[in-house]
DNA sequence: TTTTAGCACTCGTACTTGGTGAGTGCTAAA
DNA sequence: TTTAGCACTCACCAAGTACGAGTGCTAAAA
């Protein structure tokens, strides 16, 4: 593929100069503001070549030019430079995060936050859970009152879950406290077929193991889990819309266009926020991967995500607990700044899942960036 | 006050079209639709009356009438039937409810999506929190691994909280199981205050109650109940942004008007429910009275929220645990169908919450729609 | 062979104009 | 008090015009 050294230089103008202002680039501007030493002329000529090539387009004969998917691809791939955060901006997010280390539920949260400031676009997150499969480590009974309980379970990977119970009859604090005590030996470090197999193995038993209110609390137990499994596939966390929404292709005062359009992308970015339609196909993806992925604009899987690219990378500790998270927005994004935003914040979250598992995280790769 | 029978009925007529079409009333409208039996200058002779009267405006000389929020006010508090959601309806609510009822966290989010989807505008809830101070049920301490604890949380009203705990040296799960029954027992029930005498008079003691270690948890305990007590505040979950936005004052292309308009008015609104500001100023004012609120336009306290229109009512079981959930939409809201649905909803919650309290419902005062 | 000046051509944007229709406000008669 | 009648207002729409940014092409220059 000829791809000259100027014509390099070109496409990369053209893409810096588009994410920066979101207007279409002409030729005029490039020589103007980048003292390229030629002519107009010439550089319409090379961007007519790029154009060829797939890299570029137009929206019609005399509009500047437009970078299209594959262009974006060729940026990323050969000629952006891999920058990091400045050491202000990771010392600020460091903090953040260090001021709710005790909090797990609360770090979710926090990182969509950063994200979506740092990256001035949509995040997305997902909870941290289970590589594998989900398995318990400990339950707890609490009674409310005469007739209902709470039930608290947690797991590995520092998930917990709670419950309510209804009580047939009044049990004292310290029955409770037996039972939980009981079960939670029973199920330790079991996994939902792990418990399945037990219940099979004590059934067979004569005398039983379990009396018939333990049956129903390991019963509810493993319902938790149950549909914890399964709706942890579906669970994203986003943030970020009003950040995305003050990118231009969202307003219309700035990039001309029809007012409608605007109003209309932003109930598509909505429903594809809400919904997650779109995006859930692409957790996997980054869960089965390591390192920074970046999906652009017509490469997602459904036709819906066309417009927006995502950057995303996989967080937690390896065989433990893993997440992931990321930067959503429209194709026309600062491509480096979301790739070292979501690294970064990745190496952060997996560098506080390894404390609470006393392991390495695997921020690692190469990408450290400490304090 | 002079306002005849007829004049009352222009007002509602008007009222009722304009929150259907969203499109300004004519007088000829009115008098074709709902066969008035008097000619359309008759009806503008009586909306001019009404227009002085403050209840209703133009926005130039030949363009229908549109209510102000005082005629909004009028019709809420004289006009409007009082209606019920269909037993149909109610029955589908109940169901839901009836499906997470073991998931106490999940209430939320659920009233939240059904108020939306009912009400078709965004929905605002504040999770029950304690009527009036947290109170200490019970805690447990769970190993994660040799330096790292895991301390959960129990309060009364159900609220359960987590937060990790360093540990100095690592202890045996009895080690823990003893220490977390030993300071359970002592802080039970008693509130952040509480603890603190509790503490204060054992500082008094010559033969510390609490080893070194019991203090640091006891921190951490007290720590979060702050925390907690301070954010409970602030915490306003809100859903339905999407319907809202469905309205045709979002959507330029039903309304006539400028397009650009309705692009703010979304990002606008996006402020508002994202930031809160504006909303944590009903909180307290909806859960010191008891019954619908509805507050209109230009009655809310702050300037911007001059277009919506709040509806709010408290839940819970008083002197135990209360909360507060409504929804909010443009000052042209179907005011009927959103007070049923809060009213409706409200009840629902307070049931749950009282089968967890073992009390009856405030759902009282002659409201109460059974399934 | 590459670069560039020059220029015609395209097309989006903004602004103007005139026509249309919905709806009011007023007046005078019923 | 009601109503028919009518002038008047103003948003909305479509067509027309002018403008300007930017390209593509061509032919000459390097």
């Amino acid at each position: 593929m000829g791809l000259t050294e100027r014509r390099q230089l070109i496409l990369k103008l053209v893409i810096q100069e588009f994410v920066e202002t979101a207007l279409p680039v002409a030729s005029e501007t490039l020589v103007r503001k980048y003292r390229l030493g030629v002519s107009s002329a010439t550089v319409r000529n090379e961007m007519a070549v790029l154009e060829d090539l797939g890299y570029l387009t137009h929206l019609h004969t005399s509009a500047g030019r437009v970078p299209t998917d594959a262009g974006y691809r060729f940026f990323v791939e050969n000629l952006m430079e891999r920058t990091s955060l400045s050491l202000a901006e990771r010392r600020m997010i460091r903090h953040q995060f260090y001021q709710v280390r005790g909090e797990l539920d609360q770090w979710v949260h926090l990182a969509g936050a950063v994200l979506a400031r740092t990256a001035q676009n949509a995040s997305l997150v997902t909870p941290p859970r289970a590589a594998d499969l989900l398995r318990f480590r400990h339950l707890e009974l609490v009674a409310i009152h005469e007739s209902m309980a709470l039930l608290v379970l947690v797991f590995h990977g520092g998930i917990v879950k709670q419950q309510t119970l209804p009580l047939e009859s009044s049990r004292s604090p310290e029955d409770l406290r037996r039972i939980a005590a009981r079960i939670s030996d029973a199920l330790a470090d079991l996994s939902l077929p792990g418990i399945e197999d037990l219940l099979a193995r004590e059934l067979k038993q004569a005398p039983a193991t379990f009396g018939e209110f333990e049956r129903l609390v390991i019963d509810h137990v493993m319902r938790a889990m149950q549909s914890f499994e399964e709706q942890a596939q579906e669970q994203i966390y986003s943030d970020g819309l009003l950040e995305m929404l003050s990118q231009p292709e969202f307003l219309p005062s700035l990039a001309r266009e029809d007012a409608e359009r605007a109003v209309e992308r932003t109930r598509h970015a909505l429903e594809i926020l809400k919904s997650g339609r779109g995006l859930g196909a692409l957790i996997p993806q980054a869960l089965a991967s390591s390192g920074v992925q970046v999906i652009i604009g017509g490469e997602n899987s459904t036709n819906e995500m066309r417009e927006y690219s995502v950057v995303l990378a996989r967080y937690g500790v390896d065989r433990a607990v893993v997440g992931v998270l990321g930067v959503i927005g429209p194709t026309r994004m600062a491509y480096p700044r979301s790739i070292s935003t979501v690294r970064y914040i990745s190496s952060v979250m997996s560098d506080l899942l390894a404390e609470l598992h006393n392991a390495e995280g695997r921020s690692a790769e190469g990408d450290v960036e400490p304090e």
